[in-house]
DNA sequence: AATAACTCGTACATCACTGTTCGAGTTAAT
DNA sequence: ATTAACTCGAACAGTGATGTACGAGTTATT
């Protein structure tokens, strides 16, 4: 028997038992394939994440006693993971839409899973909770200062709210991650393209008249 | 009795028999409450449908045979709707740029009611099926076309092929709306924000050094 | 006023998912 | 090598959704 000891938190850190190494292992297991599924559907039952981390379904819920337990640390997870992921180079000291072009190439099909899981939790978990306890996460947080940075810089555009120019950036991010799932814009091309519809959004200055920096980005479907 | 004879095709127009008067309210009443609930959430029950349109649970079976039927039916009202939302004054006649301004100001939340369906669709009857018989719907087309005029006009970049634009334009209005629905944006605001965001990043060649055209937009929580 | 269309609630069969329990087998840790 | 932690599959109960069937009542149509 092991439900009551290992139970519940093996979202935080803070646990006060030790934990065997497999076990350890297993979370991980679980973490990770939940965190696939849900990037790629909504809909997935407990049984398919079992599965898909090679584990038994009463494994998975000794150390996740309920669904809902389960999405929480993902979402936990998804949020740590994108905060790594998105220390780039330099991220406090190059100019702020360099930055930004970093970011976009480094990392935008990362930061659309985030996404996805966000939407995946907003579903299940309600939308305060999420958004009392998740929102305001390091990865907004740290998108914020950039951009705040950005506009002090004189780089990006004041004229509107820094948060609705992160979520801009996310959401463009969003879409064309949406694009290459559905098949209509290959992966490789959509760094650029991302790169060319976000920056004349957000640069203030958007350089004009040098047609270099609008040359032809992609030729597929048009 | 009435299921076999009323039954399936409540959804294209060609019903070679004929509808009593209160059967064809029902079915407008059902679709109705269908996409209104859609809109809000994906997860939605046949029983809370048919309640939501004051019908009972039957007589929406009776309709609609199954929910894939019903899904079906209301994706295709849900892009007539679309289409002809988008007809506005000089469609075909004004400079393509401004008849986007325009776009955004009548009828963005409709807009972003039809691509909330898309998902519900999406999620239920499989990509394919979707994307072949209505993505190229009317709606779409018709943006297209717009687009396409405007980048003949010189107004429209045209360094991006025309269907990331069209997906662009979809975008932005779709991230807007989410943001409303959080209550993280005035929905009087929106318009605006859309606009301001939407137009540098569409435009051949955004307006430069005017700051007359990058005055504040919003406060909110900036 | 008569007929057929349409409605309703109730009840039922089926299914998929969640969460729990049991007992027995493995495996890491000391 | 012993113990406690951890694993597993199988089986069960509960819930909620889908879809079907019945029979009786209501309402549009002619």
């Amino acid at each position: 028997m092991f439900t009551s000891p290992t139970s519940y938190d093996a979202t935080v850190a803070q646990d006060t038992r030790r934990r065997r190494a497999d076990a350890e292992r297993n979370i991980e297991a679980i973490l990770d394939a939940a965190l696939r599924l849900f990037a790629a559907s909504t809909n997935v039952s407990m049984t398919e994440i079992a599965h898909a981390a090679g584990v038994g379904r009463v494994t998975l819920y000794a150390h996740f006693p309920s669904r809902e337990d389960l999405v929480d640390a993902v979402v936990e997870r998804s949020l740590a993971e994108s905060a790594e992921l998105i220390q780039v180079d330099g991220f406090d000291t190059a100019p702020a839409d360099e930055v930004l072009v970093q970011l976009v190439r480094s990392s935008w099909q990362a930061l659309h899973r985030h996404r996805r899981i966000r939407l995946v939790a907003q579903a299940e978990l309600g939308e305060q909770r999420l958004k009392a306890r998740h929102e305001r996460a390091e990865v907004a947080a740290r998108l914020n200062r950039l951009i705040t940075r950005g506009q002090d810089e004189g780089t990006i555009r004041s004229d509107l709210p820094v948060t609705w120019l992160v979520t801009t950036f996310f959401g463009i991010l969003h879409t064309a991650a949406d694009e290459v799932d559905a098949g209509w814009l290959a992966a490789e091309d959509a760094p650029a393209i991302i790169e060319a519809t976000l920056l004349p959004a957000l640069l203030a200055q958007p350089r004009v008249g040098d047609d270099a920096s609008r040359q032809q980005v992609s030729r597929s479907r048009s």
